[in-house]
DNA sequence: ATGAAAGCGCTAACAG
DNA sequence: CTGTTAGCGCTTTCAT
C-alpha cells in the first residue's frame, strides 16, 4: 500500500514545473494565453502529475465557488423533472455544478436547507418556490437569485406566460360550448395557482365563461382525487386543473365513479408533464416549455452573478401553448344530471351544508 | 445604501464576545458543550450578528466539505425521482449538501462532469452508473463511492435484488400459462441489464418458460417502441421490459399496431415508476423499493466518509417485488398469427435476415 | 479552558 | 512575464 493518496497541489507543480506557485496560478487562470514556453512546461507538469485546481481552495481567495443551487418544491413531481435537466445543462455549459436541494412542499425546510447552502454558491435558483415573499427578498439580499414560476418585484425571475395559457385553455373549452368552468386549485403558496386563477376569471367573462373556483388542493394524484370527491357535487362540463397530476387524479377518481371523460367532463391541466401523454384519455393541457426555463433560469443567473444589470423589473415570460389532447371534447348536449354525482355519495347534511356554503364563498370572492 | 454586505466572519464574533478567535471556532465544533459563561456569550454575539459559518472555508482545513455527489444517468427518466428524494432526505438528515449531477446516459460525460465536482465532495452516489468499470474503480480510489444499481468487487453497492424480481415476474408469466417470454433489453452498458437478462435466462427452464432476448434499446419510451417494430417480427405472448419507460412505449407501439394487452400480449415492466399506474393498462412490473435504496445508498456513504468500513464485499440487496396490474393476463388458447404481426409492415427480406441471424445469436449465447 | 500562531490550497496585489 | 508576499475564513497544534 502506497501512502494516502493526497491529490497534488498546485505547489507540487510549481515546484515541477521549476517556477513560482503564482505562475502555475496564473497559467490556469486563462487558458487563453498557451504560447509561452513557461506555459508549455506548466501544462505539461501538472497533467504528469494529474493535478487538478482544488475547487474548494480556488473558492476562498475569490469568493466564486462555481457552484449554483437549485431549489425545487419537490422532486418527487414529475414537473420538475425536464426543468432540472435545463438547469443542469446551462450550468455545466458555463462550467458550474449545481446543487439540488428538495423543499418537500415546505417552505420552512426550503428556508433552512437553503440557509446551509447560501454560503457555498454564487446564485441560487428557486424553482415554484414556497418560501414567503420576505425570505426570497432575505436571500436575494445575499446570493443572486432568479425565481422560476413565480414573480416578485425586484427579484428578477422567469415564469411561463400563463396569462396565455389560461387564456388558450378556456378559450378551447369555449369553443367546445362549454359555458361553466371549474378551477381545481393548487397551493396557496404557489404563485402560479393565484396566477392561472386569476387569468381565468378575468378572461372567462369575454368568452362568454362563467368560472369558478374550488380547492386549495395538493398538486399531486392524490390532490386531484380530493378534487373530484368536492367536484361531484357541484359538477360543471369543465374543469381546468392547477397542473397535470391534479388533472390526472380527478380524471381517475371522476373514472372511477362511473363519470365518462371527456364526454361528460373535459378537463385540461398545466405543464405538459411526460405523463400526460400516456394516460387515458390523453390529457389536453397548457405545456411550459420545462427545458426552456430550466435553462434560461440558469443562464440569467449566471449573466447576474457575472455582473450583468438584472435586467428590467418584468419578468421574463416563456410562452405556453395548449396541446390539444382527448381529455377535452365537444359539451355533451343533454343536461341530465349525471348519474355519478351526488347520487353515489349519500347526500349527508354536511355535504348539503358544504355546498351551500361554497356557492356562496364562490359568489362573494 | 450600506457597504456591500459581507457576512460576518469569525472574528467578527470574536471580537463581540472578547474572546479569540480559536475559542468561537470550538465553540462550534461541539455544541453538546453549552454550559461555559463563555460560550453562552459566543452565542449570543453569533445570533446578534447573523453569524453562520462558511462551509467553503471550513472545508479548507479540514477537507470535509459536508457535500456529496449523487449522479444519475438520467434525470428525466422517471425512475430517479424517488431515489433523489430518498438520497436528498439522507443527505439532509446528516446535515450534508447533495450535488447532482446528470450524465444524460453518457458515461464520458459522466466522467467529466464528475471531475469537476470530485474534489469538492466527501462522496460520491453512482445511480446506475454508464462508466466504466475502471472510471468507477479510478474514482473510489480519491474518494468514498457507493454504486446504486450496480454492481462492482471492492466497490459498496446498493442493488435491487434483481433475481428474485425477475423470477416473481417469470413465475407470473408462467402461472398464467406462458411458455416463451421476449425480453426487451436495455443499454448494453447497463449492469442492471445485464443482471435482469442473466436472472431470467437462468430461471427460465425450472419454470417451463422459453426465454429470448432483443435488443438493446434505449431505456425510454422510444426505445420501447423500437422495441415493438423488431418484436412484431418474432413476437411471443410474453414480455419482460428492461424497464417500466420501455414496457410502456412498447405497449403504446404494439396497441397502436392493432394488438390487445393484455390478451394477445402480457407485458411486464421495472422499477415501477409513478406512471406505471398511470397508463392503460396499468402495468404491471417488479417494483424496485426507490426511496429505500437513495436513503440506503446515501447512509452507507456516510458511514464509510466518516470512516466506517466499508462492510463487505457483497452488495447491499434491497427487495423487489411485483406489482400486479392490468398489463399481463391468461395467455390466450387461439394460436392464430395476430393481425398486428408481419402482415401490417412488409416483410422486407432484410427482416428475414434480422429474424433468422438473431435467433442464432439468441440459440449461442 | 483559552489564546497565539501556523497553516489548508489558492489568488491577488505588488515589485522586479 | 515572473517571483514575493499576504491573505481568504476557518481549524488545530501548542503553549499558557
Amino acid at each position: 500500500m502506497t501512502a494516502p493518496e493526497r491529490p497534488p497541489t498546485i505547489y507540487d507543480v510549481a515546484k515541477a514545473a521549476g517556477v513560482a506557485a503564482s505562475t502555475v496560478s496564473r497559467a490556469f487562470a486563462r487558458p487563453g494565453r498557451v504560447n509561452s514556453e513557461t506555459a508549455r512546461r506548466i501544462r505539461e507538469a501538472a497533467a504528469e502529475l494529474g493535478y487538478r485546481a482544488n475547487p474548494i481552495a480556488r473558492a476562498l481567495p475569490t469568493g466564486k465557488t462555481s457552484m449554483i443551487a437549485l431549489v425545487i418544491s419537490d422532486v418527487t413531481n414529475p414537473f420538475h423533472n425536464e426543468i432540472i435537466r435545463g438547469a443542469q445543462a446551462a450550468a455545466a455549459e458555463a462550467g458550474y455544478t449545481m446543487l439540488l436541494s428538495d423543499a418537500q412542499e415546505s417552505g420552512a425546510r426550503e428556508r433552512e436547507t437553503l440557509d446551509r447552502a447560501l454560503s457555498a454558491v454564487d446564485g441560487i435558483v428557486l424553482a415554484t418556490s414556497r418560501m414567503s415573499d420576505s425570505s426570497i427578498r432575505t436571500i436575494a439580499k445575499q446570493r443572486p437569485v432568479v425565481l422560476l414560476n413565480r414573480a416578485l418585484a425586484d427579484v428578477p425571475c422567469v415564469v411561463t406566460d400563463n396569462p396565455r395559457g389560461m387564456h388558450h385553455a378556456a378559450a378551447h373549452l369555449a369553443e367546445l360550448g362549454h359555458s361553466r368552468v371549474t378551477y381545481l386549485a393548487g397551493p396557496e403558496a404557489s404563485w402560479a395557482d393565484g396566477m392561472r386563477w386569476r387569468s381565468l376569471r378575468e378572461g372567462a367573462a369575454d368568452l362568454g365563461l362563467h368560472a369558478r373556483r374550488i380547492g386549495p388542493f395538493a398538486p399531486t394524484v392524490a390532490g386531484g382525487g380530493a378534487a373530484a370527491a368536492e367536484f361531484v357535487h357541484h359538477p360543471t362540463s369543465a374543469v381546468i386543473a392547477y397542473n397535470d397530476l391534479m388533472a390526472i387524479g380527478f380524471i381517475r377518481a371522476l373514472t372511477a365513479r362511473g363519470a365518462r371523460i371527456p364526454r361528460e367532463v373535459s378537463v385540461v391541466g398545466f405543464d405538459n408533464i411526460f405523463a400526460a401523454d400516456l394516460v387515458t384519455p390523453p390529457l389536453t393541457t397548457v405545456a411550459a416549455p420545462l427545458h426552456a426555463m430550466g435553462l434560461t433560469a440558469v443562464r440569467n443567473l449566471l449573466a447576474i452573478a457575472r455582473g450583468a444589470q438584472p435586467r428590467a423589473q418584468e419578468p421574463v415570460s416563456l410562452p405556453a401553448r395548449l396541446v390539444v389532447r382527448a381529455s377535452t371534447a365537444q359539451r355533451s348536449r343533454n343536461r341530465t344530471s349525471p348519474a355519478w354525482g351526488t347520487t353515489r355519495v349519500s347526500p349527508s347534511p354536511s355535504a348539503v351544508a358544504a355546498k351551500a356554503s361554497r356557492s356562496t364563498a364562490a359568489g362573494s370572492r
